[in-house]
DNA sequence: TACTGTATTGCGATTTACGCAATACGGGTT
DNA sequence: AACCCGTATTGCGTAAATCGCAATACAGTA
């Protein structure tokens, strides 16, 4: 889109200094000295003078920047007149995130999204929340409410909007109960463990275990967070669950938090929020669900 | 660029037909379709209500067009504006052609450009004009003056300005100059010719010959149109150039010109024009030489 | 019911855009 | 003078967008 290289036009012109303007962008300074070079090609002027040492807006710069801000405002003047004035955005929404979002945070999000864009037909799609990332990756889904993994693919955005830790749980049912309460260290290699099969929750585990040079004793290896909790529940063994989908379950009277077990490598809290792609920052209304989400600010849990 | 989206748009918004204006565009209707998809996800509005009968425009739609028309109107005032008053374009060109077209037809192209557009820096590049088409595609040169191939590449344009035939010729001191002109039907099995080793003219003669079955008794096989000129003047054989690479060279009053043969397949003449990439029509000053050469019109030889 | 005209979508191939690392190039510093 | 620093640009390999073709969907019509 163009108006992206309007954008970027606009911004060097104004820091007159391309690293800079290039991360205000977000994108790398080689991308920035393209941008302008294509406008410059097409329009047949160079838009910047040069000397190495400084960059500074030449005459045709100067004209095309007038021209720029008209351009770009009367498109923003046109989508606020559109989007307030007349029918709300119409589009699709995808949106994929786990049981536990579903319940807990989304609401949150999605009552004032649709109060204030009525028009858009939302998809929602539940499953684990193992999968969230590699759906939208797929297109499969538009945005998801999941936790951010240790390294974001690079095509994605993330905003958080809580954070919650990993919690071991045991149930009171569990013959070896006061076993696991009474240990100043948990051997791992005794206690049976109801882990998941795939998914965050169970990479951090594997290497907090690693870093520790222990075996857990794997019980059960299940799919889903709350497939972990109705294990637990039976009295199968101990478990890993976000703190927060234990207490949106129907277990979290029945089940007990153990105190967090010392691993040499801390297993990092859960960073839960709104993921798409960086590409549909620029389409409707997917923008629209990314500014409220934004503008709602981090959850207060 | 976004400047032919809003083209695409425009043009959609007069016809109200996607073969139509996708046909005026240039493009195909699934091109055009997808800008317009682009536009609107971008947006978040639909600018065209379509039912599998009818194509006309939305509120949206008739809002988006002023401000469409406003934006391309603001980018052509500016473009004049900077190419009429201020200096004139800046920019590169890097001319290719062979040593025929830069004496016949590249000087009455090259002297009103140099005229209008002194702020140009051209490079002139000359060879064999079977490199033309390949120096182009590779990016060496931004456009030639050649004879057009049996199939254009996809990624190139081309604007005819005149036509040669492919002409045979001998030399008077030929031993076998009386030879040549009395037979009724040449044979080439005793003719000695003196052919180009690669080239567009090889490959029409040899598909001249394959469709009569005939093999050519070949004396010399040499790179460029004047090297053939030079053997044949010497009186090794018989040649095959374009009528214009004889009549611009200093063997013109010397070298005769034999009667066509008679082929199966006819030898067809050469289509010489100017020929560049699609994608730089829109960059500066190709678009300007181009333009130029359109408004010429075809030489007149 | 088959047929026609028209917009859209799936798909493979081409073309473009991006980021990283290397380069070029002044100016300031020891 | 030699060297380092800061900054814009370019080469290159990879990731993504775009295009055209062919297949599809869908409504009106013979």
């Amino acid at each position: 889109m163009e108006l992206e290289q309007y954008q970027h036009f606009l911004v060097l012109a104004q820091t007159l200094h391309y690293g800079q303007a290039a991360q205000n962008l977000g994108v790398s300074a080689s991308a920035l000295t393209r941008s302008i070079q294509k406008i410059e090609s097409t329009l047949g002027h160079s838009l910047f003078i040069r000397d190495k040492r400084s960059v500074r807006l030449s005459q045709a710069g100067h004209l095309f920047r007038t021209h720029a801000l008209e351009a770009t405002k009367g498109w923003a003047e046109l989508k606020d007149h559109l989007d307030q004035e007349n029918d709300s955005p119409t589009g699709d929404l995808k949106i994929f995130c786990s049981v536990t979002a579903c319940y807990s945070v989304l609401p949150d999000l999605l009552a004032p999204f649709r109060q204030n864009y009525p028009g858009v037909q939302i998809h929602l799609q539940t499953g684990d929340a193992a999968d969230a990332m590699s759906r939208v990756l797929d297109g499969i889904a538009d945005l998801t409410i999941t936790a951010v993994p240790d390294q974001l693919p690079s095509r994605c955005v993330f905003n958080s909007i809580l954070r919650t830790p990993l919690v071991f749980i045991h149930s009171p049912n569990d013959p070896n109960a006061s076993m696991y309460r009474q240990a100043q260290a948990l051997d791992w290699s005794k206690i049976p463990m109801v882990l998941p099969e795939r998914g965050l929750a169970r990479e951090r585990l594997d290497g907090c275990f690693a870093a520790l040079g222990v075996r857990p004793k794997i019980y059960a290896e299940v799919s889903g967070h709350e497939a972990i909790l109705a294990m637990v529940n039976l009295g199968f063994g101990v478990g890993v669950v976000p703190s927060l989908v234990l207490e949106k379950s129907p277990y979290h009277k029945t089940l007990s938090i153990l105190p967090s077990p010392k691993f040499s490598k801390p297993l990092a809290p859960y960073d839960v929020g709104l993921c798409m792609l960086k590409r549909d920052m620029a389409r409707s209304p997917l923008k629209q669900f990314w500014d409220l989400v934004l503008s709602l600010g981090p959850a207060d849990k």
